[in-house]
RNA sequence: GCCCGGGUGGCGGAAAGGCAGACGCAACGGACUUAAAAUCCGUUGGGGAUAUUAUCCCCGUGCGGGUUCGAAUCCCGCCCCGGGCACCA
């Protein structure tokens, strides 16, 4: 009897699903608890790709093995469904976005659930459903009570083509990151969340995560912090003072002028009557350009000098005041101190506009090489030095001397002077800025406000959730910067129920990251009308144990849903600090293309084959193979139901997990499918008989010493390489042992079981299959994980190998536990390592017990 | 430019400082078959020597050095590829 994985596959998701096999219990004081969480999809029109069940696999695998350890196991998954694809492609096709959106969670719910994960449906969410919803716009007004959420009119990242702002995060290199539209900055009334206020937690905290190093160093330099001094600078012949940041208060000596920000508020009031018409057409300029063009750094250097001068508190030498785009309004104070000497971006400014330069910081001899200058470069004012070195030409009259002190010491001097002279002090900015929170767009959470006639803003009471989202006709977005909602007459109107006040409802929206803030606490109590979640379970279940899902999302959800998390901690919401214990990132599967000799990728379907050789069907040109990621327009995306439909499930899941490590980046090959394919034939061969039965050579023999020790190094192996998710040399161990057991005429029953269950976790469906064949009536996924003995591991001989200088010379069979003293005796015995050594003198002999040995000779 | 990853057969990839290439794919040879597919058995890093089939030698983990009895693995200096950040004072 043949496998077949079409018939088994689905008999078997149906009777996990109707037993609710994986259900996890509440409050189970039996077990231990483990929660393990996939980030939960954005269910497109285009369906799965074989992208998302590789990190599902993952922890299914995790999961199921964990179960079989005895612990209960909170693994569920649900839809991230609101945001801009839906909706644009809800445009597109002309249906309403919750259709579309329905459509497509139904499609995805139907693939996923054809892969066999164990999760507990029972608490599936779905973050567009106002059962969900309600409580993400409860969290807004949580937020909103601690003054976590303001309104701010600020220049934003507007997007004409979208038809709305986007957050910094979501612009790249001045465009839009969906879609690549161009974005211009415009002021606009937003709501922004202050995420600025929790930049030294969500820094600090970084520290105790087990998280990939990589991740939490990009999340380290997101929030950027740096630490120096903020100063304060008189203008001459002026009231004012121009406060600046400096991570280097050590070079204030160098200070040689000083540069605002167009923005910058006191720009107006100290541009002299006869430069202000330069100054209002630079800073149009400046307005007008895109982030795009802004953030450049090869950029020329552009500024105008405003007529006016400040005075340097150390020195008090006259430093003209100039504005340029190189400095921003949105970090530090949106002024900065320039120091041509030392900073690479103030030097190049100084030399366009030629400004004086003066060095006051000296590198060694030797640390100026390196960079391939002298140190009378620096002092000649021919080169820029931003490194460590020796301070000069730094001391005044008024008790500030800092001359011969290293940067560190020089930076803590000058900071102390400061602050005795009251002209400056200590301080740590972060490149972290708030979070704009609002969309102008239809699909997405309806904030909980009301803007009162008489001016005021009034969020709603809790017994007024959910604000449901009107059905509209027509839900395209406004050219002028309001969302559809704006149409929604009926829906604008409000009045407030215990005062009969009138007011206005908000139009934006809140941005696709607010459902995935906090989906994870949802699934604690999924039908909780109530509250969010009940406070006992989430003592119970948090925090997640293990968080599998691509790196995209390394910033921008990971550390928006911390900040939530944090905000929720404070409130007494949540019990942990953290919520992602350990974070593991599935690497990209890439697809087959194709690049011809440019080096160009070519679509797929221009790629024809004659002989061994691939040709361009156009151009004639040579191919060469060469994996790319998978994409509609190269014609080389994978889809899953194919895939499972040709080869099963099981042969999906194993290949996905047999390709390579779990984090790296892997290019797909159907013929890799065939093989593990061939693997299953081949183990389901190895228990099951021509009639459908136990094949006979399943027995109870006895097993030889070889065949014991595969069998325990088999459940060692599986079982380290499972918990360090190491799942490809798992199987690869799951294949050695069919390679020896396989073919033989007795194979020992018990070994075929405990194979079967270690198969389990990876191939679930032909594992259960095998398992009620062998006559058992209960599903194996809580029966006991398999131990290995020691000692069966242990062999009596070994073969050991024989070096001469390092070289493998020869091998003898020795006892496993040869003595050293044996090990060498056998070495010197042998006639090749005799021949090798005979005329020369052993200076020493290295032995590893039941390894090797090394005969040292010249 | 800066910060992370990573470079091992034809390909995906294995290797607590101890026989490099486990496991799989592909390829080749053979068995079965009228034939093919499927299946099974065998070979497969490169070069060379001896040679009635086995034995031996040299080279080989991006490049160049170093540490060590011994390096894919550790250290120093480069090159290339992938990802992230990018005028953040």
């Amino acid at each position: 009897m043949k496998y077949e994985p079409r018939e088994i596959e689905p008999k078997w998701q149906r009777y996990w699903e109707e037993e609710k096999l994986f259900k996890a219990v509440d409050f189970d004081q039996s077990r231990p608890k483990l929660y393990v969480l996939d980030m939960f999809p954005y269910p497109s029109a285009a369906g799965l790709h074989v992208g998302h069940p590789e990190g599902y696999t993952a922890t299914d695998i995790y999961s199921r093995y964990m179960r079989m350890n005895g612990y209960n196991v909170l693994h569920p998954l649900g839809w991230d469904a609101f945001g801009l694809p839906a909706e644009q492609y809800a445009v597109q096709t002309g249906t309403l976005p919750r259709k579309t959106t329905e459509q497509n969670i139904e499609t995805f719910r139907r693939q996923i659930k054809s892969l066999g994960f164990s999760y507990d449906w029972d608490r599936e969410i779905n973050t567009t459903s106002p059962d969900y919803y309600r409580w993400t716009q409860w969290i807004f007004i949580q937020l909103y009570k601690q003054g976590l959420a303001y309104l701010d009119e600020v220049p934003v990242n507007w997007c004409p083509a979208l038809g709305t702002v986007l957050a910094n995060e979501e612009v790249v290199n001045g465009v839009s990151e969906r879609g690549g539209h161009p974005v211009e900055r415009r002021p606009m009334k937003q709501w922004m969340l202050k995420i600025t206020d929790y930049a030294e937690r969500l820094l600090a905290d970084l520290d105790e995560l087990e998280w990939p190093e990589g991740i939490k160093e990009m999340q380290r330099n997101w929030i950027g912090k740096s630490t120096g001094a903020e100063i304060d600078f008189c203008v001459a012949e002026n009231e004012e003072t121009i406060r600046v940041f400096t991570t280097r208060p050590d070079t204030l000596f160098g200070c040689t002028y000083m540069v605002l920000a167009p923005e910058h508020p006191l720009v107006d009031k100290l541009t002299s009557p006869e430069k202000e018409k330069e100054v209002a057409a630079y800073k149009e300029d400046a307005l007008a350009k895109s982030e795009l063009s802004r953030s450049v750094s090869e950029q020329e250097k552009t500024g105008v000098f405003i007529g006016n001068y400040a005075v340097n508190p150390v020195n008090n030498e006259r430093l003209p005041i100039w504005i340029s785009d190189y400095v921003l309004m949105t970090y530090g104070t949106g002024a900065i101190m320039a120091v041509p000497a030392h900073d690479e971006r103030d030097f190049e400014f100084a030399k366009t506009y030629d400004l004086p330069v003066q060095p006051i910081l000296v590198p060694s001899k030797e640390a100026a090489e390196k960079e391939g200058i002298t140190p009378e470069d620096v002092l000649e004012k021919r080169s820029c030095w931003t490194g460590q070195g020796t301070l000069v030409n730094s001391a005044n009259d008024f008790g500030l001397d800092i001359n011969g002190l290293d940067v560190e010491n020089a930076k803590e001097r000058t900071i102390e002077w400061l602050e005795q002279q009251d002209r400056g002090k200590a301080a740590v900015n972060y490149k972290l800025r708030d979070w704009l929170f609002s969309r102008q767009r239809y699909w997405g959470e309806p904030f909980p406000v009301v803007y009162m006639e008489d001016g005021s803003i009034k969020v709603l009471d809790e017994d007024e959730l959910p604000l449901e989202l009107p059905e509209m006709e027509d839900f395209s977005p406004s050219s002028n910067g309001e969302s559809a909602l704006a149409r929604a007459e009926d829906w604008l109107d409000y009045t407030d129920p215990k005062t009969g006040k009138k007011g206005r409802r908000e139009t934006h929206t809140m941005p696709q990251w607010a459902g995935s803030c906090w989906y994870y606490l949802r699934y604690l109590d999924p039908r909780n009308d109530a509250r969010p979640w009940d406070e006992e379970k989430e003592k119970y279940w948090m925090p997640v144990d293990l968080y599998v899902g691509g790196a995209e999302h390394a910033v921008l959800h990971l550390l928006y849903a911390r900040f939530w998390h944090k905000v929720l901690y404070d409130l007494g919401l949540v019990s942990t600090k953290e919520p992602f214990r350990k974070l593991v990132n599935q690497g990209m599967i890439l697809g087959i293309s194709y690049k011809d000799p440019q080096g160009r990728i070519v679509p797929n379907d221009k790629v024809v084959e004659d002989g061994n050789k691939l040709y361009h069907a156009e151009t004639g040109q040579e191919l060469e193979e060469m994996p790319a990621k998978m994409s509609k327009s190269l014609k080389n995306v994978v889809n899953p139901d194919d895939v499972i439909q040709q080869y099963g499930a099981d042969s999906f899941r194993l290949y996905e997990m047999f390709m390579g490590p779990l984090e790296a980046v892997k290019p797909w090959r159907t013929e890799g499918v065939e093989g593990v394919r061939r693997f299953l034939n081949r183990v389901w061969k190895m228990v099951v008989g021509p009639d459908g039965g136990i094949a006979e050579e399943v027995k109870n023999s006895e097993m030889n010493e070889e065949e014991l020790r595969v069998l325990h190094e088999t459940i060692k192996k599986v079982t380290e390489d499972i918990e360090s998710l190491n799942f490809n040399t798992a199987i690869s161990q799951l294949m050695v042992f069919v390679n020896e057991f396989g073919g033989k005429a007795e194979r020992n029953r018990e070994a075929v079981e405990t194979f079967i269950l270690l198969l389990s976790p990876f191939a679930p469906h032909i594992a259960e299959e095998l398992w009620s064949r062998m006559g058992y009536d209960n599903s194996l996924a809580y029966e006991p994980w398999p131990t290995y003995r020691e000692e069966c591991l242990k062999v009596a001989n070994v073969e050991v190998v024989i070096q001469v200088n390092g070289k493998p010379r020869s091998r003898v069979t020795l006892p496993a536990d040869a003595t050293s003293e044996q090990m060498q005796q056998a070495a010197m015995e042998d006639e090749r390592i005799q021949e090798l050594t005979d005329s020369s003198d052993i200076k020493k002999v290295v032995t590893v017990p039941g390894k090797l040995v090394n005969v040292v000779a010249k």
